[in-house]
DNA sequence: TATTCCGATAGTGAC
DNA sequence: GTCACTATCGGAATGAG
């Protein structure tokens, strides 16, 4: 199976369990959600939309190819899409809490140019620290900020937008996305421009860490609040009425 | 000491002979041979001024500065530094005659563009195959039609030629030379395109064996040759006149 | 913007 | 056009049977 149209290979099994665990997380009548192959961050799942009626797989093979399609057709498909990939972020939210004890942010949208020929869209925890995090192009294609990314809810206000923008944006002109992804480096927590990959990823796992302290510190302050003010429930309920607030 | 200076910390020495043997060939009143450190050839040496009245360091630089001074003098200069060229050039035909059993063409000239800073004219065997040899600029910078090597021959020509072409040439310009080093890769022997370094390195001693194939063939009928004509002599030494021929 | 392999290209730092 | 080091950039192939 050639890697460009190997996404599409799994859109179109009519029974998608037949897909390896290491594939497939999971999938509902119209979609399917599998893990990267290549993952960027620590989390980092696709959705992909099934080739089945009324979709053909050429329909699917992109954005554009979507948004060509009758405009109510293509917003409903985004919709389910954006059903799953929350249903995929509340299993992403829980497997952080279980692993790292504390919940950190989930980015979900589309690459404005993909290189593989079937609709996916990104379901991507925010921390950007993973070894296969290598060149210019993987970071740049997920910067929040720079515009390669498409961020779904974005997307979906195109729907409500002047028909001349709708027209314009669904065009995901390739001279206006392409240099993008040659920007210089920059931290998008922090804005800093930074001179190289190595360096970089070695700024996003210092950025990482210092939130996973920041948030582990929230989570222990509130587990204390909870527990002195259960204590005081239970001394009040055992010695006298509950004090005034 | 940098390498960018190194030559003229050479070239400053009033006793060369305290120079290490891994350094200098040899020396006369005027100039150095020394080895080159990174050699682009089996052979490959340089000749360097000495610093010494009526030549300061300065006016040693490079060719422009050298030019810049009195014509007669830089010709008296060059003049002086071919004498050495020549002389290495010997040396180099004998150890070639001792190492593989046949000589083969040599190169003297100087780069257009150098990077060191002190007059050094290059004296380097025609095969350019040496582990040193390893980018497109190190073989364009000794490519013998490229025009960035400037054969000390041509560069003497122009003292005989127009004054205008004179002052035009010993400008030097990197506009001019500096977009050569980047020209595609060719082979200089036979003039095909080649598309990267490997490619052209396991070229140019492909063709480099066939001349030492060549040439030891020629030297071998050469040897043959004589030895038969001696034979013959002697026979007829031995048993009667020579015969006519 | 799938990865991987190979090589060319570009910037730096050397002292 | 000094080198050596690091990283980036640029093209081509990639599968499957």
């Amino acid at each position: 199976m050639s890697s460009l149209t190997i996404l599409r290979s799994y859109a179109q099994k009519s029974n998608p369990d037949s897909l390896p665990s290491s594939v497939l997380l999971s999938h509902s009548d119209t979609s399917l959600t599998i893990f990267d192959a290549y993952p960027k961050s620590i989390f980092h799942f696709l959705i992909l939309p099934r080739v089945k009626a009324p979709w053909t797989a050429n329909e699917l093979t992109g954005l554009s190819s979507v948004f060509k399609c009758d405009k109510a057709r293509a917003k409903e498909l985004l919709l389910s899409l954006k059903d799953e990939a929350d249903s995929a972020r509340k299993t992403i939210q829980d497997e952080m809490q279980k692993r790292y004890g504390f919940k950190w942010d989930i980015w979900i949208g589309f690459h404005a140019i993909p290189s593989m020929e079937h609709l996916h869209l990104h379901v991507i925890s925010n921390d950007l620290c993973s070894p296969r995090m290598k060149l210019k192009k993987h970071y740049n294609s997920f910067h929040p900020k720079l515009g390669f990314f498409l961020h779904l809810n974005d997307v979906l206000s195109w729907f409500d937008a002047e028909p001349s923008y709708f027209e314009t944006a669904i065009q995901l002109k390739k001279a206006k996305y392409e240099p993008l992804l040659k920007e210089p480096l920059s931290c998008w927590r922090c804005g800093r421009d930074i001179a190289n990959m190595p360096t970089l990823k070695s700024h996003l796992q210092v950025e990482w860490d210092d939130e996973a302290r920041k948030e582990k510190a929230r989570v222990e302050r509130k587990r204390k609040r909870e527990e002195d003010a259960n204590r005081i429930d239970t001394q009040n309920t055992l010695i006298g009425p509950p004090t005034k607030k």
